[in-house]
RNA sequence: GGACGGGUGGGUGAGUGGCUAAAACCAGCAGACUGUAAAUCUGCCGCUCCUUGCGGGCUACGAAGGUUCGAAUCCUUCCCCGUCCA
């Protein structure tokens, strides 16, 4: 007999392991569930981020995944905001210190991940956080009495502390504090259940200790794997450069996951997609056995991703461009526009165009004799670095317009006449320049 | 505090007076090939100017000075990192 709304705890737990690396310990989750369901009362489950940068990558958005889960089956799901711990950095993973945030750029980063999260939350539902609320607060004295509940030793098992001391390298005396402040978070929260990527273990581990130390029950800490980047090597992470950002556009989203090797789709169809195990082994077989062409198999799963985010709508049109301009080699039906329009006989403002009627501020101004030539307006519209860039990409026959590829790098337009290009840069990059 | 070793381009890391915008590798970019894949091959890979040339100028090897016709390389001071000793 039941007095509660949860589902019966086998047919949660079955649910929740999709796609999961580990459960620690899978008994205690197990048990948890049946005494959550038998007095109806809800696991606290929290997923702490930290705000490093500025948005959520894809990522990120396996552990979000798993968090909803929880709250889809009604448990409470908390997303910490580690605006503290942010600025102290997480070593995992890192074979050297960071540098450490400024109280502006993590309040920043903030903001504008909470918006993003919420694709995937729902808000009405979920405890947001942030770990400042109590870390700024604690003394001194109890920062002391939280590290003395922990050994050096310990600490040091790490795989990232141990490599930096043996390869001498520095390890900051404050890194050591990351893990014990976060399981601080643990303990204030009063958590059932932390998610983490697996190379939180360590951090999470440390947290079922600590707050066992302070005389709760300890967490049971559920990992999830991590989502391999675009280069098919290194775990997904915006300083690889090998991210997808939620916010991207659909298109540019489509062709980053269609970049990524083969192999790779499976790890993305499982941890970025709500297609159920069975469901993904039956498309491998198809594609193994020759009944589904795997580019076909990618795209399906690009636009999944896509209508996530951005709907389906969006998702079917990111589709169709991406046809087009690769599969017809024709350029795109909709691609980044810009105006340049000459204010005066030396300056020029340049906007960047949303849809056809919008016009955002001024994006750039510019002397009217620098851009003269293809290079100068390259950089100036954002799309290369250094005139230098653009000047290699063009010589390399990287560059056209109007469909006749450019190699002169001297080459520019003619400001007598108004006119509108269709420019081409590298393989992806698409650009209508309208000229006033 | 003492002794020793080290700080080079996005990363790893060679280079110990000119031939060095700095080897090699990785990452990145472009082209070829393809399924926009991946893998592979070729080229590029500081900034800037123009007459786009194996062209000119500028900046760069922790920081600042100095020696020299010439310095990443030698000297001085300072900053930073590591090891060992205390």
């Amino acid at each position: 007999m039941t007095n509660s709304n949860f589902k019966p705890a086998a047919e949660q737990l079955a649910y929740l392991k999709k796609a999961i690396a580990e459960i620690v310990p899978e008994a205690d989750l197990t048990a948890k569930l049946e005494k959550s369901q038998k007095t109806g009362k809800p696991l606290r489950v929290y997923l702490g981020v930290d705000p490093t940068a500025p948005d959520i990558h894809l990522g990120h958005t396996v552990v979000l995944r798993k968090l909803k889960h929880f709250q889809d089956l009604g448990h409470t799901a908390i997303f910490l905001i580690g605006d503290f711990s942010a600025m102290i950095g997480d070593p995992t993973g890192q074979s050297e210190t960071r540098p450490p945030l400024t109280r502006e750029q993590v309040d920043a980063n903030s903001k504008t991940y909470l918006a993003q999260v919420f694709k995937l939350l729902d808000p009405q539902k979920t405890e947001v956080r942030y770990n400042s609320e109590w870390l700024d607060k604690l003394t001194s004295y109890e920062v002391v009495r939280l590290c003395g509940h922990y050994r050096l030793a310990r600490m040091l098992e790490r795989e990232d502390f141990r490599s930096r001391l043996a390869g001498n390298q520095p390890i900051s005396v404050h890194e050591l504090l990351y893990p014990l402040l976060t399981a601080y978070d643990a303990v204030v929260l009063q958590s059932d259940v932390e998610i983490g990527a697996t190379e939180q273990k360590f951090n999470l581990l440390v947290h079922r200790d600590i707050q066992r130390e302070y005389g709760l029950a300890s967490e049971v800490a559920l990992t999830m794997p991590i989502l391999v980047g675009l280069d098919g090597q290194r775990k997904m992470s915006k300083s690889l450069g090998n991210y997808i950002g939620i916010t991207e556009a659909p298109g540019e989203i489509f062709g980053k996951i269609m970049s990524i090797p083969d192999e790779l789709m499976w790890s993305y169809y499982e941890l970025v997609t709500d297609r159920t195990p069975q469901e993904i082994a039956a498309l491998k077989k198809e594609v193994a056995g020759g009944a589904l062409h795997p580019m076909d198999a990618k795209m399906r799963l690009a636009q999944e991703v896509i209508a996530g985010f951005h709907g389906e709508d969006a998702a079917r049109k990111a589709a169709e461009n991406f046809q087009r301009v690769f599969r017809d080699r024709q350029a795109p039906g909709e691609m980044k526009q810009f105006k340049i329009i000459r204010m005066t006989e030396n300056t020029v403002h340049v906007y960047e165009l949303q849809g056809n009627i919008t016009i955002t501020a001024p994006y750039r101004e510019v002397s009217a004799a620098e851009l003269r030539k293809w290079t100068k307006i390259l950089v100036a519209l954002g799309q290369v670095e250094s005139a230098s860039e653009a000047e290699r990409v063009m010589k390399q026959g990287g560059f056209e317009v109007d469909g006749v590829i450019i190699k002169d790098p001297s080459s520019g337009i003619n400001w007598g006449q108004a006119g509108a290009y269709i420019v081409k840069l590298g393989k992806k990059k698409f650009l209508r320049v309208i000229v006033e």
